[in-house]
DNA sequence: GTGACTATTGCAAATAATTTGCAATAAATT
DNA sequence: AATTTATTGCAAATTATTTGCAATAGTCAC
């Protein structure tokens, strides 16, 4: 069974007494189509291409709902720090990691299974839990860095 | 040799014509006094304590100034994204990563050679290059997971 | 389907952290 | 001590995000 970010989106809304809305569903449709850890101001821009009515705070107020709800992480990444970044989840409850390039600022995702190691080797250190993990590298993508 | 951070704010201060002012050695002082990633506000405020004419903006300039010659980091943690945190370096060109309580909102620094590890796997994998590296575990400290 | 109920929207205004222009002040240099 | 100009304090600007409120539109019961 693969995940589905706008049918989670439904059962969760109508779950808690909320309703599917136009705005909501193109909202949703924008962010999984970016694609790239799109801002809200892009997400507004590509749905405006569609419904010019809709409004930035709706934008907003959509994708923090989505993040109280466990359905999208808000980022920011070190180089452009005031601009939260929306991040759809793919997997419910699994941290991923980023790359970003300095050049183009396209972003990389990746995994490795070595987090879980550095987590263990914290607790042991210092004691505590560890629940979750932010690793951003900054660098130069292969193609920025061919060009140079 | 170990490094002093008023000292070599100092020199690169008087290296590229600037001034070392009252304002600057009590904001240094402050930060390394703080030293737990305090904020612009929270250094103002210590300074104020003892210069009461020190204005915010001065606060700021003086931090930009430091990070853009290699002497503090800014940093932002997740659950509190808006507010910059101030991270003065000890070991010049060495990054550092961090462990924040979702509770008490202590922070813990730490290092770990997997970092330079899983730099290399995505560089293999992906190609490019890695620069630095941002790691931030979220969690509960030992003393907050005692209380539970 | 129609109407009633109320969650959601658009709009405009508020917030909050950080930045900036400018005239006054004070380090450094002579 | 006088000169030069980097730095400061102040007030206003900026920018991303949030909020109050009246109008709109999903949903549910009929
Ligand atoms: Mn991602
Ligand atoms: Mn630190
Ligand atoms: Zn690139
Ligand atoms: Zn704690």
């Amino acid at each position: 069974m693969e995940f589905n970010l706008v049918n989670a989106a439904e059962s969760q809304i109508h779950a808690t007494g909320g309703r599917m809305t136009t705005q909501r569903r193109m909202i949703l449709q924008a962010l999984i189509e970016c694609a790239d850890h799109p801002t809200a101001e892009e997400i507004y821009q590509k749905v405006r291409e569609k419904n010019p009515a809709l409004n930035l705070s709706t934008v907003y107020r959509t994708l923090r709902w989505l993040e109280e709800h466990g359905l999208v992480n808000a980022r920011r990444f070190d180089d452009d720090p005031r601009l939260e970044r929306f991040d759809p989840v793919v997997e419910q409850g699994e941290d991923h990691f980023h790359f970003r390039c300095k050049k183009c600022n396209q972003i990389t995702e990746f995994d490795t299974p070595l987090i879980e190691v550095v987590k263990t080797q914290f607790v042991d250190c210092f004691g505590g839990k560890v629940e979750n993990a932010t690793l951003v590298f900054y660098g130069l993508c292969a193609e920025c860095l061919n060009l140079t």
